[in-house]
This record gives structure tokens, sequence and C-alpha cells, in this order.
RNA sequence: GGCGGAUUUCCCAAGCGGUCAAAGGGAGCUGACUGUAAAUCAGCCGCGUAAUGCUUCAGAGGUUCGAAUCCUCUAUCCGCCA
């Protein structure tokens, strides 16, 4: 089960030692400071978080797991959910942002803080405590800003930064409001010393230019030298980033990534790539991975550290009972012989208990259909599809199966007995995309 | 401020008045093979409630029977000169 347990339970001799093995570090501004604060007496350490979409992604999961093993150790966390810098968008590679609406980063806001509420646990001696940099950005003037924030940055420091320098010689540039955001990071920092003195930021190896513009700033103001470590940028085997699938995010929000699917992503990660995987994303002590380690080199075929891996990192983002559900519906499809018909009601039941979708208000449903319907146009309500052409082009190519039947004509419709134990009939797209539609009259 | 070049479907990139929904590659989806993997091979790949249907080639106008392709203006980017 996905338990979280400290260093000495997962067989280390100290924090560092166990991050440093887990590949959590990717770089620090001092490595033997940072070892010594870790080790150390309690400190309070921060991340943030942008509301740029509506959910966290797997991205985020390191961060957050990096976090839960600090809590864990008896460091006191502080999330900081940018409120602030979500309006204005850190500089990324790919171009300029385009800006979401001020209610709707508000929404986002809140919709992240109940989400990273579930990785840190909010009782206990060292509480994770929630922050939002609105709270001192938002009423901050422009003269507020530039003399007691700005005056502190060098530009040249500030042009020097890796993204921002790349995109000063791209095509499209980089607009003031952009190469500003790191301004609002470093003065984050100082807002969080100040208040909680907190030492030490966490984030993605990618955010080392916005991470690092703090430390200056509070030494400068301050006269304190405080520290920043990156965990590294997790990548497939192509060197690819990692958590896409089918061309979306992984994201931790089941109404938008099913614990089916979530479970699935884990489960098909390649040999290579899945004790690396076990390290990081899993709280599995040393000796079990090692263990895991030695069945990918002598039985590469039975998937035990896949199985390890899709089980502890599904059930510890969606609950013990849907990474079961997840199971076993996986078992069902891909189990000897695949039998539907074989399963118990209740078991059904269960199975398919990750698959329910969004309903459009907050809850969680399955798609409803009846006999006669097309299946093209079930396929689409389940989920399954975004058009009934892209359902019909999918049956062409032959990916459509009807309760593990393939399905050979566009214009096929759903009969009685599809409905298994006259109740649910389940669709598949490919080999892993599954669809659920209940019956109702 | 002046002169020249660019802007094509998710990305790269062909196209230079009709045969263009637009070559090729990548990504993505599906199939075969397999270990629910990788590699390989094959199909699909603007949208679509499939229709002699709809909307595209930075934006707005224009020329033409007909424009991604020609003209004008606008925007953005890149050079060179002030």
């Amino acid at each position: 089960m996905a338990k979280v347990t400290d260093f000495k339970e997962a067989g280390f001799d100290s924090l560092f030692d166990e991050l440093k093995w887990r590949g959590l570090i990717a770089q620090s501004t001092d490595e033997t400071e940072l070892e010594k604060t870790l080790d150390g007496e309690p400190v309070t350490y921060y991340c943030g978080f942008d509301p740029t979409a509506p959910s966290l992604h797997v991205g985020n999961l390191v961060q957050l797991i990096s976090m839960r093993h600090l809590q864990a150790a008896g460091h006191h966390p502080l999330a900081l959910v940018g409120g602030a810098t979500g309006l204005i968008g850190d500089p990324r590679q790919s171009g300029e942002r385009t800006l979401n609406p001020r209610n709707v980063v508000e929404e986002w806001t809140s919709r992240l803080a109940a989400q990273i509420g579930r990785f840190l646990p909010a009782q206990g001696g060292n509480p994770v405590r929630f922050i939002n940099n609105y709270e001192w950005t938002g009423s901050m003037t422009a003269i507020d800003f530039l003399r007691d924030v700005g005056k502190n940055f060098r530009m040249g420091t500030m042009l020097s930064k890796d993204i921002v320098a790349r995109r000063l010689n791209s095509e499209e540039g980089i607009s003031f409001a952009e190469f500003s955001y790191q301004v609002l990071q470093g003065n984050d920092f100082l807002e969080l010393f100040d208040r909680y003195d907190c030492r030490l930021q966490l984030g993605g190896n990618d955010q080392w230019g916005n991470l690092t513009s703090g430390l200056d700033l509070i030494r400068k103001v301050r006269g304190v030298n405080v520290n920043v470590m990156t965990s590294p940028l997790i990548t497939d085997s192509q060197g690819k980033k990692f958590g896409k699938s089918e061309g979306n995010a992984v994201w931790l929000d089941p109404a938008m990534f099913s614990p089916y699917r979530f479970y699935q992503f884990w489960f098909n990660q390649p040999d290579d790539q899945v004790i690396k995987l076990l390290k990081t994303f899993t709280f599995l002590p040393k000796a079990e991975v090692e263990r895991l380690e030695e069945e990918v080199k002598t039985d590469p075929g039975a998937r035990e550290a896949q199985k390890a891996l899709a089980w502890e990192v599904t059930s510890y983002v969606h609950g013990e009972r849907a990474a079961q559900g997840a199971i076993d519906a996986s078992g069902s499809l891909f189990g000897r012989g695949g039998n539907l018909d074989d399963l118990d009601e209740d078991v059904l039941e269960g199975a398919l208990e990750g698959l329910k979708i969004d309903d459009g208000q907050g809850g969680m449903t399955f798609a409803a259909a009846a006999a006669g319907d097309r299946v093209v146009e079930a396929g689409v309500k389940a989920g399954l599809f975004k058009s009934v052409s892209e359902a019909r082009k999918t049956v062409n190519s032959g990916g459509v199966y009807l309760n593990n039947t393939r399905v050979a004509d566009q214009e096929a419709v759903l009969a009685d007995k599809d409905f298994l134990h006259g109740r649910f009939a389940l669709l598949r797209r490919g080999k892993k995309a599954l669809g659920v539609l209940e019956r109702r009259a």
C-alpha cells in the first residue's frame, strides 16, 4: 500500500541520503549547506504552484512528494498557490502565454489548494500551511513594486537567466510582464522569510532561474543566506518531458484523468524507466525497490516493478479503493481471456468505479445508454471520442470493442444482451481506453 | 525613420493562379507483432449529426470565372541602413 514512510523506515541514514538516492535532488545552491539543513533542526520550506490549469499534473507530483518527504522528517511545509503569479505566467520556452481571466485564475487557485491538501497532512506537529501570494502582491502599487522590490534587482542578472535569454533570442521575444515574473517570485521568498522564517524553496529544475531570484534579494535586504533545492525534470526514454499521454497531460484530478487511465499510465512504463520512477514517485523502502530491480532483470515479462509502481502511485493519488478498481478493471480486460461475463455483478461494479466521468455538475457518473443506441454515439457519451466522426474512423480501423468484442460496423447498435447483468456495457478504444455505459430507460 | 525578407493545418516544412483540405517529416490515434513494453511494419491524421456539407493557409479589403498563390493596407518577427 502507499504508506508514507520516513527515512529511517525506508532504510536510510538521513533524509538527505534518501532524497539523493531517490533522485529528488537535481541542483541546490549549496549541497553541503542543504545537507546540514535537511538533517538538522526543523526548518520551514516552501514550494509554489501556479494556477495555469484547473488541476496539477504528474510533473507537479514530484514536488509534492519531495515536500512530503521533508514533512515526514519533521520540517514545516508551506504550500504557496500563486494567485498573483498565475495572473502573469512564468516565461516558457514555447512562447508568450495567453493571459487567463482573473475569475478563472481565482477558481483554479482554490482547486489547486484543495488538491495539494490531499497530499500534505494538515494535522500533526508540522501541518502544511497554505498561502496565496495574491495576499501581498495583489494590492501592491506600481510605485511600491519599483521602489521596494524592483530597486533590488539588477538587469544584468535578470537578463542572463536562461529562459529569459532564450526568449529574447527567439523570434517572438518576451513581454515585460513575463520578464518580470522572476521579480514576483523573488519577492515571495522574501515575504515568506519575513513571515515564517522560511529558508528553503523547492521547485522543478526548469524553474531554477525563478527560484534563485529570491536568494540575492534576501541576502541583500536581510543579510541571510537561504537555500534552493530543485527536483530533476522527469523525462522519458526519448528524453521528452514526462507525463503526456495521448497528447494530454496526466492530470491528478480524477475528473480530468480517470484513476483507471492513471493506473495504466504507470503500468505501461518501460523497463528502463520503471526503477527510476519507483525511487522518485513512491515511498517504498530501499530494500523493496532493490528487490524489484532484480525482478526486472530476471523476469521482465512479469512486470512486477510496473505493477508495484502503478499501485503505489495510484493509491497515493486517488486512494486505495480507486486503485483497486483500476486493477480489477485492468484484470478483466488483460487477464487471461479477459472474460467479462464471468465477473460477479458487485465485482464488475467495483471495477468500473474508477471509470466514472464528470457529470458536468461536480459529480461523477456513468454515461447513460439504452438498447438501440448507436455504438458510435454511445462512445462519444462515454468520453472515448471527441465526436461521432472520430468514433467512426476508429471503428473503421478496427479499434473499437464492445465488451471485448471488436465492433465491425460503424452503424452498430447496442442490444439488450450487451448490458452485462442487465446494467453495464463496456466500450473500449484501442487497448487501454475504457468507457462505461449504464443502462437507463 | 528608410530599404529588403518572412508569416501555411499541433510542431518543422513544401506550395508561387485551377488537378489544394493543401507534398514530406515529426508528434498523435488505430491495427499487426509482443511482455498492456520497446523496436518494426500498415492504416488514419482540418471540422463534421457523412452531406455534390462546413471552415482554413497572420488580419482586412481588392483583381479574377477561379487565390495559400497576384495587388493594397494593417499587425508581428528577422536582417541591413539611419
